[in-house]
DNA sequence: TCTGGGGTCCTAGGACCC
DNA sequence: TCTGGGGTCCTAGGACCC
């Protein structure tokens, strides 16, 4: 396809900014937002990665610092920043007839035939109105293909003169770019490639985009190849319109504090069942078989290690929570063992079938219409009052092994009772 | 003391079949 | 004496993404 022109638009440091959209006292703040548990810092404003603040830091390590440099540190607030990106995707649609939701906060917008003169304009005003009526910063990166697009956002994120958009359509000005990029910053370029990459002279996005595309397969299997046809601006990534049909799904975390007892790990799995039947009644599917895991820290020298895993078969196919807690459970006891400190479990789900699809057994032991009753009912009551309002009994009450999300902040727009409150004195 | 949670795609190699 | 080859399916592991 020739011709064609993408734009990649994403939040800057998203889930800061959407923290700051609340808050405007944090406007000049260092910001930092850590991952489940409170584990590590998956998200910081330019404030922030100026004292040093590296992605995936444990925050154990910056606590301190935080404190010193006033750095707003916040838990992860997924209801929030998963509204946020459906306003700004709202946005998009309006502004392009083709987007592709490429992730929570980057989606690919198709600007086909707008007129290349104009594209500059446009994306400065879409830029605009997305900020005044989100208030979430963005950038915009255009190209003719999606990893040129990529490209085109990073270096107007790079380059704060650029003014948060940049446009990489046209060949001349596209080389000089290239040639100053390091070639592990090219999107499909992970450590391992940039190390094979580099130890053979191919240094920037500019070496890559003038390799022999046949050295690239080679070395890189046919994804490489595909991303050196693209930075040459031969597109190989259509824009994705539905969502494919996901092929597995897990729900899997760290415990707050260790769990050491069977009751607490049933506890635990049961309520990991509970939150895979919700995304699995979501989209349709079921499962014959899950896997269970369980194991004890990787980081911790003086936990004797552990860790073990085992699938475990339905007796038909199911998306019933009920069903799928009493395989969680089956499974947990199955690999139990007494003694150790566990500090993460889970449940993994492969071959996924839509529902209705699965072969019935000749004599069906279930009530399929009470069990789908009872599940909508829960679906039901659960999205109107919020996840967890009912679970099974065996996910337990006191849940001592809860993932930490000890500075989360007000789910601002899905919670009547955590709305912003504004006083006027 | 404290270190995330999801996903996807690709390839090689073995088992199995005719 | 001569001892195939091509196809499919599955799984594990690597690499990458956000």
């Amino acid at each position: 396809m020739t011709g064609r022109i993408l734009a990649l638009i994403d939040g800057n440091s998203f889930y800061c900014s959407c923290e700051r959209v609340f808050d405007p006292k944090l406007a000049t703040r260092p910001v930092i937002v850590l991952s489940n548990n409170d584990g590590c810092a998956v998200a910081r404003t330019s404030e922030a990665k100026a004292l040093g603040i590296r992605m995936g830091e444990p925050f154990f390590k910056i606590r301190d610092l935080c404190r010193d440099e006033g750095v707003a540190v916040f838990s992860s607030n997924y209801t929030l920043y998963g509204d946020m990106s459906a306003r700004m995707n709202a946005i998009y649609r309006d502004w392009s007839p083709d987007v592709e939701v490429y992730s929570i906060d980057e989606s690919f917008l198709d600007l086909t035939g707008f007129g290349r003169r104009d594209l500059d304009a446009y994306a400065r005003d879409l830029r605009s109105t997305v900020r005044q009526w989100t208030g979430i910063p963005t950038c915009v990166g255009i190209g003719p293909t999606k990893t040129l697009a990529k490209l085109a956002n990073h270096v107007a994120k790079k380059n704060g003169e650029l003014g948060g958009v940049c446009d990489l359509s046209d060949e001349r000005t596209r080389s000089a770019w290239l040639d100053r990029i390091e070639v592990g910053e090219v999107w499909g370029i992970g450590g391992a490639s940039e190390a094979k990459l580099v130890a053979i002279g191919v240094r920037t996005a500019g070496d890559l985009s003038r390799l022999d595309p046949r050295l690239a397969r080679k070395m890189m299997t046919v994804v490489g190849e595909r991303t050196v046809h693209e930075l040459r601006g031969i597109s190989c990534m259509p824009l994705e319109h539905v969502p494919p049909q996901r092929k597995g799904c897990a729900v899997t975390r760290s415990f707050g504090t260790p769990v050491t007892t069977l009751a607490g790990m049933l506890e635990a799995v049961a309520a990991y069942a509970t939150r895979a039947g919700e995304k699995l009644r979501r989209h349709g599917l079921e499962t014959a078989h899950l896997a269970v895991f369980m194991h004890t820290s990787e980081f911790n020298p003086r936990d004797r290690p552990y860790s073990a895993a085992t699938t475990v078969h339905l007796p038909e196919a199911s998306n019933d929570t009920l069903d799928l807690v009493r395989a969680a459970q089956r499974g947990a006891r199955a690999i139990w063992r007494d003694g150790f400190r566990y500090a993460k479990a889970g449940i993994v789900m492969n071959d996924l079938i839509p529902t209705g699809r699965a072969p019935r057994p000749l004599f069906d032991a279930r009530d399929r219409e009470q069990s789908d009753a009872l599940m909508t009912a829960m679906d039901v009551v659960n999205a109107r009052f919020g996840r967890g309002t009912i679970v099974p009994a065996a996910a337990g009450i006191k849940r001592e092994w809860q993932t930490k999300f000890e500075m989360r902040s007000p789910r601002y727009t899905t919670r009547v009772a955590e709305i912003p409150r504004v006083s006027a004195g």
